[in-house]
DNA sequence: GCTTGAATGGAATGAAAATTCTAAAATCAG
DNA sequence: CTGATTTTAGAATTTTCATTCCATTCAAGC
């Protein structure tokens, strides 16, 4: 038994696949080739269905496990699960330890910020769904008028877009709310609206969505959550995990999809 | 029981949910809300888990399972899971993909402006001086009004800072130039001014900043290199390394950046 | 305030899954 | 070719977990 040997992480887990290389006998070495190659079934199958998988008898898949360090399935598979949501951190209760304790000088909060800011770029990718991203870029390189609406902490995203297009010689409108103009009679059919909003959802935003969908606009939405209200059928909902600090939301995952959007969209339309 | 109405897929399973708003009772909406809130943990863990997660027993959980149309929890994880191996690459893997998914396709653009933001952000930690920062924080946090200019790619920055700073109740200018208007009068001693500019440096940026150091403001400035005519002696300069993709250049670093900024100057008034 | 229906929490149950055990098969050394 | 050792498959067992049931609480309507 090998136990107390076993991988702490995914990459530790590999590696020990591969150190063990050729010594396994066969039917353990079927075991660890599936494993290789579908990496993604182990968090949420079961020891028969990755048997079964792999063509060896349950029990042969138990002794690979034990043989890698484990104590058994379970043990090997909470790897897995612990390593797709590695949880994050509660940065608002990490906050309120850093002031209390005195030690929030700004270069220790940078380096919280940063951090989440990796974190939230790197989860970007996952939940990002590559064929709404497809066509949320169709949609805006076959508008006329792109539209653009995102207000308080969505608002620095908005302009960010509408500077892009409009460098690229993309017509864009901003909907910024300044001076409390209804700009909503300018969308016409052919147009596409851009909305971001993230919990709790700015009315306004909302309601110009609403607008854009009665009067035809194909919609791209940059939300936060499955239930925003912008994330409605037939709209290309893009879902960006941002993490909250506080009361203050981060921008760096969003931005960098809002810069991915607009380069996507100047690249489809051939003016990059 | 709804047997029979069960969603066939997330995104229907999110619009049912969407759809039920209000209708559900305290625990149940509270199992609702767990589940947008953490719809990657659903393929990985139990009942018990997830219940005890979202503060509800067990029980209430399966009903909540069951008031969706489900016929248990096991049929709703069911559809978690099938969605669940399309997202599981892990993040170095998941890019590799990504990028040699062909250049060109948004998801491939992605993938580079996420390692660009990633990297940027990891170096902004190093790049940035501590004693500098100190000053900043220091500075913004005993001005009387904050007063923030950045225009072109740096004004979704600026309107970030502003926002934040309004947010939290600190008296802050937003000097966007909008209209033309010039709110350099506005700014008097004791105040401080907040700078963001890239090179090419936008003129008016640079205009202000001179104007307020004659009127013997503070100044922060944040910007890309130390030769910026921003970086005088007297101003707190942070320098912002932000990687390029092709002639593109992120903003994640630099968000980041004037995240941290804003927070510490909170935490340093104690309004937050 | 009382009645009625819904909602809740916790314990009981039954199913499914992980794990172990053992006999048979395969491999290898001499 | 034969005995010893490793490997294997499937059945037996134990553990975990989903699910149900029921007594209790809560809330709405009369």
């Amino acid at each position: 038994m090998d136990a107390g040997t076993a991988p702490q992480n995914l990459a530790a887990f590999f590696e020990r696949l591969r150190e063990m290389g050729d010594g396994l006998p066969k039917r353990l070495r079927q075991c660890a080739d599936h494993v290789v190659a579908n990496p993604d079934r182990v968090a949420v199958s079961t020891v028969a269905e990755l048997a079964a998988a792999a063509g060896v008898p349950p029990s042969a898949f138990m002794r690979f496990c034990q043989e890698i360090g484990f104590s058994g399935f379970s043990h090997m598979q909470r790897l897995f699960r612990e390593d797709y949501s590695q949880r994050w951190p509660d940065y608002a209760t990490r906050l309120a330890k850093l002031r209390e304790g005195g030690a929030g000088t700004p270069s220790a909060l940078l380096a919280e910020f940063a951090e989440a800011g990796r974190v939230s770029i790197e989860n970007l990718t996952r939940s990002v769904d590559q064929q709404v991203m497809e066509r949320a870029v169709d949609v805006l390189a076959g508008a006329g008028t792109i539209h653009v609406v995102g207000l308080r902490r969505a608002f620095p995203v908005a302009t960010y877009l509408a500077y892009s297009f409009e460098k690229m010689g993309i017509a864009a409108v901003l909907h910024s709310g300044v001076g409390n103009l209804d700009l909503g009679h300018m969308m016409t059919a052919g147009d596409a609206l851009v909305a971001i909003s993230f919990a709790p959802y700015t009315p306004d935003t909302v309601a110009l969505a609403d607008q854009a969908a009665r009067r035809g606009l194909d919609i791209v939405a940059v939300t936060d959550q499955q239930t925003s209200p912008l994330a409605r059928p037939g709209t290309a909902a893009l879902f960006v995990p941002e993490i909250d600090v506080g009361a203050f939301r981060a921008l760096s995952a969003t931005m960098t999809l809002a810069m991915t959007l607009s380069v996507a969209v100047g690249m489809r339309r051939r003016v990059i």
